[in-house]
DNA sequence: TCTGGGGTCCTAGGACCC
DNA sequence: TCTGGGGTCCTAGGACCC
């Protein structure tokens, strides 16, 4: 008996994933891109974030190197975007719109993926999946895939295979029949089985998700983790991760970045870490949130030796939201990590210990009059929608950035949207 | 030359207390 | 001054996710 664990299986629950997400956002606004090799960039233009189905059978992979790859480019006429996430982001919303049509408590799990909970659901639900499908694709021009079963484990399960064997759904609720299924996942492809786990698995002749569906609780437990315990107990059809609740308040925000050069002055990466800080803190108002602490990191080329990284952590009485308040700590807190004479690459703020700015904890030294002239002057900075500038957010304007091929912001910017002539 | 960004959760070990 | 065990809390770091 495990304490937390019941042995009841689980009711229906979908999941679906945009296909190529980002990658499907622009072919959405540029149908030539279909059946072509399109690849989508990180920031910076540095890596390969997302690739369509040509695109990986060139053999490039997620998070490759764009250096690795780019002589395959005019070849085989690939078509590469800096990442657009102002587009991605508001395609993402429209997707989840369609989706709370079939099951009002959707659970958006990432930017291209849900959980749906079909428990209310009579009929077939392989149909009911393919449905979801195609109004998802009529509303939207997203293509994405189904996969249903008793839990998010084998839903997220049944989702690979449907991808794998391009079914567009497949629903696993038979245990007979999810077992031959099973046989055939390898251990790495299992969710909540990384690179670390699957190498120990493999090693000791766990070749399947089957085997470890079988494999005894105390040596799970012993051996690997009570995650892992949960994932095995989820591929047996019950359920041990519920339906989060969204509106739960995160527990950390953060900005971060790697830069377009090396940056080594103080005031420059001071100037960076502000502009950092105010992102960051407008999200967590947005949520009508504050943080009761600060962290902040800095770090040089991990590939290039001598490298030198360091982070620091402040922690604020009562909370704070109040943008030029949080940067006096982040301000400290280069001081104590800052290093003269180091070119670095990357940097964040990240916003920790959020709670709802309404009842956080009073400090009693705190000038409580204060509060209301801070809050409606972040209100107004807030509106204006980051047009304004800090005046400790100006260095280093060039650092951050490089977009060689970012498509134009269709639906975000009115003179961006698409004229139909 | 060129290598993403934003999260969550667990665990081990130290500090501290009784 | 010496001795000990056990609990809790915090933090840094690791593993994993998309």
């Amino acid at each position: 008996m495990l304490f937390g664990l019941s042995s009841e299986k689980g009711a229906p629950v979908a999941l679906v994933d945009c296909n190529n997400f980002y990658v499907s956002c622009e072919r959405v606004f540029d149908p030539r891109l279909r059946g072509r090799p399109v690849v989508v960039l990180s920031n910076n233009d540095g890596c390969a974030i997302a690739r369509s189905r040509e695109a990986k059978a060139l053999g490039i992979r997620m998070a490759q190197p764009f250096f690795e790859w780019q002589k395959l480019v005019a070849p085989h006429g690939i078509r590469v975007f800096s990442a657009n996430f102002a587009l991605y982001g508001d395609m993402s919303w429209r997707v989840m719109e369609v989706l709370r049509e079939f099951a009002p408590d959707i659970e958006i799990y990432s930017i291209d993926e849900a959980f749906l909970p079909l428990a209310g659901v009579t009929g077939d639900l392989e149909a009911y999946g393919h449905k979801i499908r195609q109004r998802v694709y009529q509303c939207t021009g997203i293509p994405v895939t189904v996969g249903i079963s008793r839990t998010r484990t084998l839903a997220k399960a049944a989702n690979h295979l449907a991808k794998d064997k391009a079914l567009g759904c497949l629903c696993l609720l038979d245990e007979a029949a999810t077992d031959r299924w099973l046989a055939d996942i390898p251990p790495g492809e299992i969710w909540g089985i990384g690179r670390k786990k699957r190498d120990w698995l493999l090693a000791r002749g766990y070749l399947n998700a089957l085997q470890l569906k079988n494999a005894p609780d105390d040596w799970v437990r012993r051996n690997l983790s009570v995650m892992t315990l949960r994932t095995v107990h989820e591929l047996r059809g019950i359920p041990c991760s519920s339906i989060v609740d969204e509106s739960a308040l995160q527990g950390s925000i953060a900005t971060t970045r790697s830069f377009a050069r090396g940056v080594t002055g103080k005031d420059e990466l001071g100037g960076l870490l502000a502009s950092f800080l105010a992102v960051a803190a407008r999200r967590m108002r947005a949520q009508g949130a504050a943080a009761r602490a600060v962290q902040i990191f800095v770090q040089a080329s991990p590939f290039k030796p001598g490298y030198y990284g360091n982070s620091a952590v402040g922690v604020i009485a009562g909370g704070a939201d109040h943008t030029p308040r949080l940067m006096a700590v982040v301000r400290v807190l280069l001081e104590r990590i800052y290093r003269p004479g180091i070119a670095y690459k990357r940097a964040g703020v990240v916003l920790m210990d959020i709670v709802s700015a309404g009842n956080r904890a009073d400090d009693l030294f705190r000038e409580r009059q204060n509060d209301a002239r801070e809050a409606r002057l972040m209100k107004a900075v807030d509106r204006l929608d980051g047009r304004v500038l800090w005046a400790s957010e100006m260095a280093a304007p060039d650092a951050v950035g490089k977009q060689s091929w970012r498509s134009m912001k269709f639906t975000t910017r009115w003179q961006d949207v698409l004229a139909v002539v």
